[in-house]
DNA sequence: GAGAGATTGTTTGGATACGAACAAAAAGTA
DNA sequence: TACTTTTTGTTCGTATCCAAACAATCTCTC
């Protein structure tokens, strides 16, 4: 069992920790909930969905761009799985190891590397997608219908502003 | 320069790769916006306030929750930090050999482990926590005023129920 | 076309990150 | 008291993860 203080005790003690000091809260509050959510769902994705198929977080994540597009330039693929290219390179030496992707120069351009996705790599996807995509429902169930959408924006407002500030 | 694809042109594209399946893009929107929220923003305050300071986001997370607590035993700072004893014993191994944090054994029970912060821990602490919150402050700002709690309701939500179906 | 500059993927080094196995200590049981 | 069981932090092995240094390739300029 456990010991730990609930989330509610640990916001008090912040607070009085805090009191007199000019915090702004509300903010505090968003972002910190943000990690521990994005946190707690990836742990949990991970141990019910990916844990089965020796996948980790990212390497589905890079699984997921790689089968969206096919075909596509390693520094694309980075990019949008939100990692550095030097990561990359690491991950794709294990999706290739694990047989579900490939690489390959490109022609027009040495210096470009392509990845793409094996036949067992798009067998895994289309069982994969459907599984991962019932628990995002679950999820997302505990947002009112009515909000999800303004859930992603707000999330998505974050994300650009966030991206920005990195020029 | 970037030859990424925008976020919008990649949900076409998924939407498009995903026709005709019974999928519920709406949560999925949710999930994958939450993810991408996350990682800007880990990545964009690491880069502005942590690297300064030598300090991970890890690093940063630990040393708040050993802050607000001041003493703390190793499995609830692990619980509350969001990651895993293993991974926590070397991160306090970081945060020792930089000087913030000690480590002691219990009195009254040999096998937990206190953690407690320095007086460089404190005062790091004491400069790092509004540095942190005026960036806070400029990410939630993107978000309407009066919908910045009703966010974080839903985020700690999620986290709830993601938490409790690991049991 | 020749050399300077920019771009790209990989390697390197160090710090996370986890599960599993482990040893030490406490709690429960007889 | 002896024993089992449970709890706790660490170690081990392996996989991420990043910045910085690097080599290969392309682009630009003259």
């Amino acid at each position: 069992m456990t010991v730990s203080h609930t989330p509610t005790e640990t916001e008090n003690q912040v607070a009085s920790r805090l009191a007199g000091q000019p915090i702004d809260f509300n903010s505090m509050a968003v972002v910190s909930n943000l990690f521990r959510a994005a946190n707690a769902v990836r742990n949990h994705l991970e141990r019910t969905v990916l844990a089965q198929h020796n996948l980790s977080w990212t390497a589905f994540v890079v699984l997921w761009v790689a089968w969206v597009w096919q075909e596509s330039e390693t520094r694309c693929v980075a990019e949008e799985s939100g990692i550095s290219k030097a990561t990359l390179t690491g991950v794709l030496k294990t999706l290739e190891k694990l047989g579900f992707t490939t690489r390959r120069r490109s022609e027009k351009d040495g210096r470009l590397v392509i990845v793409g996705l094996t036949a067992e790599g798009n067998a895994l996807m289309q069982r994969l997608i459907p599984e991962f995509n019932k628990h995002e429902s679950e999820l997302a169930a505990v947002i009112p219908t009515g909000q999800r959408d303004e859930m992603a924006d707000h999330l998505r407002a974050v994300t650009t502003f966030a991206l920005a500030s990195d020029q």
